[in-house]
DNA sequence: GGCGCCGAAATTGTCGACAATCGCGCTAGC
DNA sequence: GCTAGCGCGATTGTCGACAATTTCGGCGCC
C-alpha cells in the first residue's frame, strides 16, 4: 500500500479508492482497513469511512457489520448475471439511441465504424478504447439517465472480467462484426434492430466468458 | 416531525428513514437536516449522516455538497424511465422464473392466479397486495441477485407513482389479465413468452402513467 | 492431546466538538 | 430607491477520542 498521495481531500478520496479498486491496485478480497487507508492517503478516518460507505453502495466493496470492508471479488457466475442485466439495459439504450440520433451523430458513427474495423485487425488496445467510446456515445445519445447510472455501476464491477476477455485471442474478430451491426442498426434509425443486435452481442460475450471460464 | 422512536440505533436508522420516505411521511423535496433528525430519533448526528449517505446512494434522497439532503422527488419523466428499465429487468426475471419454476411453484401460482382474478373485481387493496406478492415470488424464483437488488431500489423510488396508479378507476380490469398472462407463461415454462408478457404489462403501465399524468 | 473458556489486541461504530461553507438580511454608497 | 458588499446565523464537513465488537492466542480442564 504505497502512499502515492500524501494528502487527499475527502471529495477525491472516493474516486481515488474506486480507481485503485477497478484498476486492480487492490487485490480482490483484500481487506481495506480504515486506519491504514487513513494513514496512507493522509485523510481522516471519518473521510475514509464515508468513501468506503459509498463504494459499498456501488457494489465495489463488501461491508460486513463490525467486520470491516474488503474489495469485492466478482465470481464468474455474477459477472454473467451482470451481463444479463446489461442485455436489458444496453438494449434499451441502443433502442433509444436509434430514435434520438441526429445527422451529425450518424456521420460520427460512420467514422467510428471504419476505425473499429481497422483497429480490430491491428491494434487491440486501440480497438478496446474505441469500443468503450462507442458504448459511451450510445449512452449519451440515448438520454436515459436512469439506465445509464445503473450501467455505469455495473461496468465498474465487471471490468476485470471484461478486460480479461478483451485480449483473448480471436475475440476481436468475433466482436467487431457485432459492433458494426449495432452501429448499422442505430444509424438506420431502427430501434428494434438496435436492441436485438445489442442483446445478441452481449449474449455472445456471455458465451465467450462461459467457455474461457 | 414527531419523534415516534425515542432512541434508535444506527442499524435501524437507515430503514426507519427509508420507510418514512417511501411511505410519504416525509414530503418530496422536504429538507432533511441532520441535527433535526438526530434529535428526533435520538441518534447521534454521525449515525444520521451515514444513513442519509446510504439513502443517497439508493436514490431516495438528493445530497448536494455543503447544501444538505432533501427527499428526492421523482418527476413523471423519470418514473417512466424507471419503468422502462424495469421492463428489461423484470422481463429477465420472468424469463428465469419460467426456467426455474418447480411443480410446487406451479401449484402456488395457480392459486395466486385465481385469487388475483377474484380480488381484482372486489377488493383493490387485496389485489394490490397480491400483485406485490406475485412480483416478489417471481423474483425469488428467478434467483438472480444482481437484477433483484437493482429492482428493489427502483421499486422504492417509483412507489409513489405506482401507488397513485393502482387505485385509478378501471386500472385493475386492465392489469389483471396482464398478470394472468404472465402467470400462464411462467407456469407453461415458456421463458420467451414470460419475458414478452412482462414487458407488455409494464408497457401498459407506462401508457397508463402517461395518460393520467 | 484436544476442546472450550478467558483475555488482550485489532478494528469498527459512535459521539461531541470544532472548522468550513452557504444563504440571507443588513447596511452603506451611489 | 436600488445595488453591491459585508457579516451573521444555520447547516454541513472534518476531526480526534472513546466505546463496542470481533478475532486470535494462551491457559486450564477433561
Amino acid at each position: 500500500m504505497t502512499a502515492v498521495t500524501p494528502t487527499a481531500t475527502r471529495a477525491d478520496l472516493t474516486k481515488i479508492l474506486r480507481d485503485a479498486i477497478v484498476s486492480g491496485e487492490f487485490a480482490p478480497n483484500q481487506r481495506l482497513i480504515e486506519a491504514d487507508l487513513s494513514a496512507a492517503y493522509g485523510a481522516s478516518r471519518a473521510s475514509v469511512r464515508t468513501a468506503l460507505l459509498e463504494l459499498g453502495a456501488e457494489g465495489l466493496v463488501d461491508r460486513e457489520p463490525n467486520r470491516g470492508s474488503r474489495v469485492r471479488a466478482i465470481p464468474l457466475a455474477e459477472a454473467i448475471e451482470i451481463l444479463e442485466v446489461r442485455m436489458g439495459l444496453e438494449g434499451l439504450c441502443a433502442s433509444k439511441a436509434a430514435e434520438n440520433i441526429t445527422e451529425s451523430g450518424i456521420a460520427e458513427f460512420a467514422k467510428l465504424r471504419a476505425d473499429i474495423l481497422t483497429a480490430s485487425e491491428s491494434d487491440l488496445f486501440e480497438y478496446s478504447r474505441l469500443n468503450q467510446q462507442l458504448d459511451r456515445r450510445i449512452r449519451e445519445i440515448a438520454e436515459h439517465p436512469t439506465a445509464v447510472s445503473i450501467l455505469e455501476r455495473l461496468r465498474a464491477q465487471g471490468v476485470r472480467h471484461q478486460f480479461r476477455l478483451a485480449f483473448y485471442p480471436g475475440r476481436a474478430a468475433v466482436s467487431a462484426p457485432e459492433h458494426v451491426a449495432i452501429i448499422d442498426a442505430i444509424t438506420s434509425r431502427d430501434p428494434a434492430r438496435a436492441e436485438a443486435e445489442t442483446r445478441a452481442h452481449l449474449g455472445s460475450v456471455i458465451q465467450a466468458l462461459r467457455t474461457i471460464g
